[in-house]
DNA sequence: GGGATCACTTGACAAACTATAGCACTTTAC
DNA sequence: GTAAAGTGCTATAGTTTGTCAAGTGATCCC
């Protein structure tokens, strides 16, 4: 049930990067600080619901901040703190490996490379 | 639905390694190739289901190869393809970054840190 | 005053993932 | 020679996770 048996802080951030949105809002927050909506649609349109557990999630752990400006109307800004900004070493990692690889994945869609299948 | 609207491979390549077991099985996969359980093992404890789900997507996206040595007894051995390979970049950011901050939340879990709560 | 917007919450629902059993067969242990 | 354990999967049922739609209370714009 837990990884505590021989705790690895790799394998903890794994299940945490691998939370459906997680790295994407991560994604939109390294451009600079959003509202709740905003980052909704920032990341590509995350239900609420999702969005809220994963923000409470990711302020849990320490990686964004959450303040807020105004109860009413609400108003509320998310924003990285310091451990979720060096986060952008990840995403970079993971963009370089995409423009590297997941680029000819597309190129190969629109070329002609299925004839050795495994079959 | 999909991402092709405004293409984006790192878009692309968070959808590919957010989904479960995705990034445990690439690291596994890092330390040389493995057979489907062992696999399963490696990664602690996915499911054969998902595993075999996991390791045909990543098969289908070049990231991995699949090579039979003999239906009967089934043998069967995955290795990482270039593409994969690569991926090492990323495991090995995500492994930079947990070391750096999420090893003091462990320690900030035996800590008395949690007077501060949000409630 | 009506509609849009904000940051959420709730509750019903669907999609994703999990555990377990089983298949067809070989290898190992005794 | 037989039972148990192993291989790579697949099927199925069940649980967890994520989604959709709607709604809340207040303020802004017209």
């Amino acid at each position: 049930m837990d990884a505590e048996r021989d705790y690895c802080p790799v394998h903890e951030a794994i299940q945490v990067l691998q939370e459906k949105w997680t790295m994407h809002i991560v994604r939109a927050l390294l451009d600079g600080p959003l509202g709740f909506n905003e980052l909704g649609r920032a990341v590509g349109g995350c239900n609420p619901a999702t969005l809220k557990v994963r923000l409470d999630h990711l302020e849990d752990l320490g990686l964004l901040r959450r303040t807020v400006h105004s109860q009413m109307p609400p108003r509320t800004s998310y924003e990285l703190a310091p451990a979720g900004v060096d986060l952008q070493r990840v995403i970079d990692a993971i963009d370089a490996w995409a423009r590297e690889h997941l680029d000819i994945v597309a190129i190969a869609e629109v070329d002609e490379e299925s004839s050795v299948a495994v079959g």
